[in-house]
DNA sequence: TCTCCTAATGCAAGCGCTTACATTAACAAT
DNA sequence: ATTGTTAATGTAAGCGCTTGCATTAGGAGA
């Protein structure tokens, strides 16, 4: 598979030095420190650069200059609103300090997304933006030893010393599964993302336990269902549920693509929500605005999230050490028309 | 900003010679063209690869090889169902032939994906995919002088001779539109997306236009506001339309998102989708779906559109010649229920 | 006038790979 | 035994850029 510009001309940077009548040093000193050369040189010099359409050769460039000025960012799916909005304003940050992203998705799956920070980093990525915690250790030993700055996004847990920007997942589900308990309800089903290589679908099934104990429930008690991220797959849990011989009075859904699945499937089956049965989300994407009822959810700040990644990012980039570990970002229970007490709760 | 990387020793492909006790050419080849070298010294290689942790620099690689296997895509926002999920069907066609996708957004800013391409080109992008036509022709110029491969995609135009994967917007919004005036609405109100720099858009207004032509009405009666892409912006150019003097008793949506702001509202309004005013969408996305009523929509194939890229794109480089321009894609319209005849129609 | 300094520029050595070509080894055919 | 053939490997010349160091020129200071 060659490159189909082999018989045409590029130029490159010899060529405009010999139109410039100047040394390639000159023009390569005019493109990235112009003001180490002489105002007319540099005015000739780049005139040269104009008339050839002459662009550097970005491989020989970082070969070079061993830098890239590129950032890398893997995301498990792009078909997902959550990562896509995120990694939209964390682009457009780093495109305010001329850095270029690559993004890769690895579909959930481990082995995959190891190759692609192989990949990532073989380009010459200067950093990488991961998802969450879950992955081979061997991984963070490369990274490690390549000295690759990484950051960790989504997901914020103090025992793990990685630096990461995003938020207690654990802590934000509790919140929201207090909230149903203080309301009144006691028997709730759960319904989750797969857990596997996930550790924020974990960890919020642990928080929704977490917020049993401190109600006094027995976090057994708690009924996971655990699927994959389609809305007829919430729809199919939450019958599941349903039909149990354990009917909760409330779903907690680990995201909101499962929630609106399941508010769907209880209005199929004529069911009243929030009065009948009452359902949480979590994401706080589009749909929980537009699925009626409206879902009652955790509010995520994804944009906030991916800028601040970006920052922390650059920041590191600039003082050439890795970022630090800082404050979970604060995550905010947006009540809409979902949850309510249970019938003569 | 230095890759940290500096101090540390990263293992070239000399160490993995060395330590295999072989040439860097015998190297070169066990990881591009491994039936070329004996199945021991093989084995041996890829230890010593495993081993030191080795990958090979990317940079040095294009540079050596002229030649990347990377595919460049720049898409208006990744902040957007239609396109991500289009790109990610993409990317998994691409990843099957060992081929890496490099994504850009452009915003919807024309300068900025001029710039992006460039960029990506400067990558060594064998090959790019772009959305739609409207473009700078200086940068048509650029892509045909360097030889980049491209294709275009989420439009079809005969009129263009370049090649694409998509659908004939015009075709399709005229389609549905068609079957709206045929069902009695004669008073149609049309929302569209902006139309700067975006043929798609100007393509589906145009395909309204065409079926009240063809169903003899006056395609100059055709209402229309032009908003920026989310709901709330559909939703008030809803009522807009609602309150004007020529009141609708359709509108047509020229994507998802702004019709189900528009049915939104209409229901805020105290109106009864679709007996009181229909509203038809475009792109059928998931929300689509969630919105109640449900939307009529255009069903476009996003997934099949992008894996279909994919391979034309693969196809053409394999081949070493520009992909041809191939029939467009067929868009079906999905009734669900916000097309009726209108009241007393 | 001579020396010293500084600013501008050039020279040339890589950066880590790929690949055309040369070399070698092993074996079959004569 | 000799030659030819083929498969496996090695040698070394770049790919297009950056940058440390050397060189040059022009001006200031003595």
């Amino acid at each position: 598979m060659k490159n189909q510009t082999s018989q045409r001309t590029v130029p490159k940077l010899a060529d405009v030095a010999k139109l410039a009548n100047v040394s390639t040093a000159t023009v390569s000193r005019c493109l990235n420190t112009p003001d180490k050369v002489d105002v007319n040189t540099r005015k000739i010099v780049l005139q040269a650069v104009e008339d050839l359409g002459y662009a550097p050769n970005f491989g020989a460039q970082a070969l070079a200059a061993q830098r890239t000025n590129t950032v890398g960012a893997i995301i498990p799916t792009m078909d997902n609103a959550i990562f896509a909005r995120g990694l939209q304003s964390f682009q457009e940050q780093l495109d305010t300090q001329g850095l270029t992203l690559l993004v890769a998705s690895s579909a959930y799956d481990q082995t995959r997304e190891s190759e692609q920070i192989k990949s990532l980093v073989a380009r010459g990525a200067d950093a990488l933006l991961l998802i969450g915690y879950d992955r081979d250790p061997q991984i963070y030993k490369f990274l490690e030893q390549r000295g690759i700055t990484t950051l960790l996004c989504w997901a914020y847990d103090a025992k793990h010393q990685l630096p990461s920007v995003g938020f207690d997942n654990r802590r934000a589900q509790m919140d929201i599964v207090i909230k149903a308990l203080e309301m009144g309800h006691s028997t709730l089903g759960y319904i989750s993302a797969r857990t596997a290589n996930n550790d924020r679908a974990r960890e919020r099934i642990l928080g929704a336990r977490d917020a049993m104990v401190q109600r006094g429930l027995n976090p057994n008690d708690l009924t996971v269902i655990e699927t994959d991220y389609t809305t007829e797959n919430g729809a199919r849990a939450f019958e599941e549920l349903w039909q149990s011989h354990q009917r909760p009075t409330a779903v907690i859904c680990g995201n909101d693509v499962l929630a609106v699945g399941a508010v769907q499937r209880a209005r199929q089956l004529g069911l009243d929500v929030p009065h009948d049965v009452s359902i949480t989300g979590f994401d706080d994407i589009e749909i929980s605005e537009i699925v009626s009822p409206a879902l009652t959810t955790v509010h995520v700040p994804h944009r906030r999230m991916g800028a601040r990644a970006a920052q922390v990012l650059i920041d590191a980039l600039q003082n050439g050490k890795a970022p630090q570990l800082e404050a979970p970002i604060e995550t905010t229970i947006i009540m809409r028309d979902t949850l309510a007490p249970p019938r003569g709760g």
